[in-house]
DNA sequence: TTCTTTTTTTAGATATAACTAAATATTAAT
DNA sequence: ATTAATATTTAGTTATATCTAAAAAAAGAA
């Protein structure tokens, strides 16, 4: 496993968190930073290696084998985050370049036992959970859509009005149980926020946004 | 600075430890575990960079801008190793392999934040000292050379017999103050030991090793 | 000094991970 | 259903760091 795959991993597992289906390889080229052609490369070794699966044109998503691997890696950065913070003194600003160099440390003993030496943390400092040693996170605590900001990202686990006008209001967004969301802009002034849902963008009220459940 | 150049730097930089002089294209070879033509790519590099001078067949040393680099390469091998066993409970036979990958880390905070963090130590678990930030490193405790175990380098630093005997039996062996030494094997059934000075190798005996100074 | 052995260097090849430019496939629009 | 726009892939190139095999230089022996 080199310290490339490791990346292209790690991007496709957040971005899988962000959208629905596959990912496709633009989206990753803008998250690696690199050009698509760089992408398709990498797809073709992580699929080899049965690490992703990929239909051409279609994008890829993360095996279960993928994903276990992407885990460990977010496991490591969010624990050696941790470490920075609490033991180092850094501030939550200063420790994610640092803490993506330490990701790609190999060894278990290592992070197990860095994990003990932290007390078993859940989350980072940025209050993102940190996986387990067999992949597992736990959720993200419930939050109003309100109250998430730009760029947070969330899936809908509920709402608190259950009227039928605002349920088919919310039908006709294509809004709906599990659907991921990711906040491209908030206004100030009324607190309406841009979201997009799959591709597609669109602005909702506060009244709206303060009646939907998200899971960060 | 690319991890396979900080490599080389600190093998030229070990090796420098235990010969005198130039270091050859094949030494660095075999302690790179590589072949010989790669070193001759790879010091071209180095010496392009002005970290090495470098004359065809007469091997290279490190600059002073090397030594440097070199040094910090060390000093954060030596800390980490001191974090591993102090901190996470490694062995001391553990830790080296770890700290082969910590020791890349780019971080100058990171680094001299955990110099704090374990309490300026001087030493490594081993023993060997710990360079600071500008490279400088404590000096080996003075032993005797008997005391040295197989592999174990020094530098002779002063006799405990100064008859004349002695010292002109020292003299035809090319044995002298300032020569480094490296222990080849010891016999445990006398203490007799073969070592190397330069690219010599001879054996001598107890009373011999009993009567030198080294720093270790 | 000439020959042999050892050491070192050069030349050419390979793998990884990038890139650019061009070709091709898919999706969107008229 | 074509055409236009966008997304993706292919082909060919580059840089790093290796390697093997062969050539060249230096050191040692006769």
């Amino acid at each position: 496993m080199t310290r490339s795959e490791e990346n292209y991993l790690k991007a496709i597992y957040h971005l899988s968190d962000t959208f629905d289906g596959g990912i496709s390889t633009n989206a990753i080229a803008e998250k690696m930073k690199t050009k698509a052609s760089s992408v398709t490369d990498m797809i073709k070794k992580l699929s080899e290696k049965e690490l992703v699966n990929y239909r051409r044109y279609k994008g890829v998503e993360l095996t279960e084998r993928g994903k276990l691997v992407a885990a460990s890696i977010i496991r490591k950065h969010r624990l050696w985050e941790v470490f920075l913070v609490d033991k180092l003194n850094f501030t939550w600003d200063e420790v994610h370049d640092v803490a993506e160099q330490l990701e790609h440390i190999k060894s278990e003993k290592l992070i197990n036992q860095l994990d003990e030496f932290l007390g078993f943390p859940k989350r980072d400092p940025h209050g993102d959970p940190i996986p387990d040693k067999d992949g597992n996170m736990s959720d993200h605590a419930d939050v109003l859509l309100v109250t998430l900001n730009k760029n947070d990202k969330g899936i809908i686990v509920g709402v608190k009005d259950s009227s039928s006008s605002f349920l088919k209001y919310l039908d006709k967004q294509g809004i709906a149980l599990g659907k991921k969301i990711k906040v491209i802009d908030k206004e100030p002034f009324d607190n309406s926020m841009k979201i997009r849902i799959k591709k597609e963008e669109f602005t909702i009220s506060q009244q709206i946004a303060n009646n939907i459940y998200m899971k960060k």
